[in-house]
DNA sequence: AGCGATTATATCGCACAAGATATAATCGCT
DNA sequence: AGCGATTATATCTTGTGCGATATAATCGCT
């Protein structure tokens, strides 16, 4: 029963914008960051800037290593925003006297009391964003396992 | 019956890494991106660029304003992508005649040219993640369910 | 017609991202 | 001990993102 030859499943058709799964986790992601900034602005924060602080914060100090594979970032992007991080006064970087190659990222005494000041920001973006708490918990499931296959595939193709 | 004592439900754990729900989004759409990019350099596209050239494929010409509300970007970002993709060959930028303001984009023949060349991309990039198509779809799903919550929560936020 | 408000695009400045490459320190093997 | 391979960071370049502001064209109202 040929029913659907008026629309074949054309391969261009993958190609339109609402078929593509790439572009809606990077526009929602570009749209949730804009919604972040405004809470972080305050402590002069940028959303990656408060990822860092989020990784330091359960543990300091870290190498720019360690900060980079739980962030999934390289020191490319790492070593300007450490030394921006540092020149705020929220860190600071020192050479690793046991390897001279590594550097270790530890919070100061200020970066440590940004902690306190950035508790409120999880449950006042929940309700700033008002979106269904139970689908928020499904997505985030759902993300939480696309990210660990997508690592698991970064991590293929670096030989 | 006070049992959770030992492990309150501190404000400060909704500070963790693994129990944001931005993060995973932020990360997934980098990384994701970053498998785009072996396909779309063949061509000398970045993954904006490629999200713009799809919609245009899918309406040409498209006013400035028209692409920006379809891939969530302003001119700011979008002045200097249109200028180099129009460099490249592939579009060209006109004054509309009847509105002197609009800037209307269209494809030229390379530009349409490409749709084919890029017709095998989604194809390819599910072949290349091996992600559990179900699980895929569930979450793209989600996704967008989430993305027109932020859309409608940007426009909101606009008075 | 005239003029203040709105709209469309452009520009500026700063901060990511990420590939490519450089540099210095450490490791591993003989 | 010595030296090539590996590792940790840094640097350079190009291309986004985006808040803030500028500029020019159009609209709306009297």
């Amino acid at each position: 029963m040929k029913v659907a030859l008026a629309t074949p499943p054309d391969t261009a058709t993958l190609l339109d914008l609402d078929k593509q799964l790439c572009f809606p986790l990077y526009a929602a992601s570009r749209l949730l960051t804009r919604i972040y900034q405004p809470l972080l602005e305050r402590y002069g924060l940028t959303y990656p800037q408060y990822i860092v602080l989020i990784i330091l914060w359960e543990k300091t100090p870290c190498s720019v290593t360690e900060i980079g594979e739980r962030a999934l970032l390289n020191s490319n992007t790492l070593t300007p925003l450490l030394k921006r991080l540092e020149q705020q006064g929220v860190i600071t970087r020192t050479r690793d006297s046991g390897d001279e190659r590594v550097v270790m990222i530890a919070l100061t005494e200020h970066g440590r009391a940004l902690k306190s000041k950035c508790a409120c920001i999880p449950t006042e973006m929940q309700k700033r964003l008002g979106f269904d708490p139970d689908k928020a918990i499904a997505l985030k499931q759902l993300l939480d396992e696309f990210l660990r296959h997508l690592r698991a595939h970064a991590s293929d193709h670096l030989a």
